[in-house]
DNA sequence: CCGACGAGAGAACGCACGTTCTCTCGCGAC
DNA sequence: GTCGCGAGAGAACGTGCGTTCTCTCGTCGG
């Protein structure tokens, strides 16, 4: 067994992973300033001494959550990719929309976790700008990774990419306010029509997967 | 005068404005639970017995806030476009990120109210949730209007419209994250791009204006 | 000049939060 | 068996909020 001694000495780690998990839904269904920590204690089935050994404060746990959060949406991405890897680069570039499509459909959507964590907190908080700051960077560097391989120039490849960036966040911000998924097809529709410009070729037809 | 008995009687209309007007700065710029009603009567300058006289309760408040709001960035961009009548219907269209980079590059652009209200309370508030949805329906209904100076059928012109939507909200939420104005003259290009494609006929150079 | 009404300022109240403290109890060591 | 350590549960504390209440004082009618 990896753990110290037995389950002994309050696995820190494991409440850790518990309280990020729990809080992470809480947060995002609610809004950070509306969920208490003692609502987090309670869906994590952990005792409010063990939440402040693991978590020095509330903002702690925030940034925490957000990190996670980060890493999550970036794996399951990538994951999303990694069954598309005998697509064309720009149909994998599409995928992005596919796969936003996929997570707009979900019960629990509720938008971009770090967009609304940074229009509710904003400036203000750093431990909530920060990590919103490096999910959209990292996120902005995956499409720029996509579109570097189309083959364009680098000035055309960084125009393109932070182009398809910019609607992915409006697909991302429209689709919860509408209720309506299809918002990411739309997305996918000006994406296509944005690489055929640029790459002055013909992509897959509408909605079509190979 | 219009007003009744001199400035007597508790000029509740007057309350109302001057209530709107600090809140709407503070919720603005701090988010809507992270300001007090305490700071907003300081702000405004009216005794917290004529805050309630004015509205019922801080829902009430918010509520008012986010439809006044509303009107006022209304009134903003069509007062804009009064300026662009001799453009053609494309340019036209394409003011509206002319005038949203305008907005952007205030000092206290902190991105759009309503989707900052809306990831902050989300669902949860049906006084917050309401005015929000309504507003983006009435800034999507003014791109369709746009939309349809430029003469394509009905289908086209609906779905023209719902992109250059989603591009625009796209640019709103990306800006304040990465604090550049540039953001709405990148989403313009995208919008060039779009009506050239769907009218087949070229639009003016980029970032040129006639 | 007096009385009463109403407005302003802010204290008061109930509640909820983030954080800390205390009490109790189970369990292992000797 | 007994002692003590440590963990769990939740009470307690300080603060800040939304909302209401009270007290004081200026003002106007008579």
């Amino acid at each position: 067994m990896s753990e110290s001694s037995r389950t002994a000495v309050a696995d820190v780690d494991g409440d850790r992973a518990a309280l990020v998990a729990a809080a992470s839904d809480l947060f995002y269904a609610h809004g950070i300033q509306a969920v208490g920590m003692d609502a987090v204690r309670a869906e994590a089935g952990v005792p409010l001494k063990r939440v402040y050994r693991a978590f020095r404060s509330k903002d702690d746990l925030v940034e925490a959550t957000l990190r996670t959060r980060d890493a999550d949406l970036t794996g399951s991405v990538r994951r999303f990719l990694a069954g598309r890897t005998q697509d064309s680069p720009a149909g994998r570039l599409l995928a992005v929309f596919d796969w936003m499509h996929d997570w707009f459909a979900e019960d629990a959507f509720r938008g971009c976790a770090f967009l609304n964590a940074f229009g509710e907190l904003g400036d203000d908080a750093a431990h909530v700008a920060g990590p919103v700051r490096d999910h959209k960077r990292a996120f902005r560097a995956l499409i720029r990774e996509l579109v570097g391989e189309l083959g364009l120039d680098d000035v055309e490849s960084e125009a393109l990419a932070e182009r398809v960036y910019i609607l992915a966040n409006g697909a991302l911000v429209t689709a919860p306010v509408t209720g309506s998924p299809a918002t990411a097809l739309e997305a996918r529709e000006v994406a296509r029509v944005l690489i055929e410009a640029a790459t002055h070729m013909p992509t897959a037809a509408p909605h079509g997967r190979p």
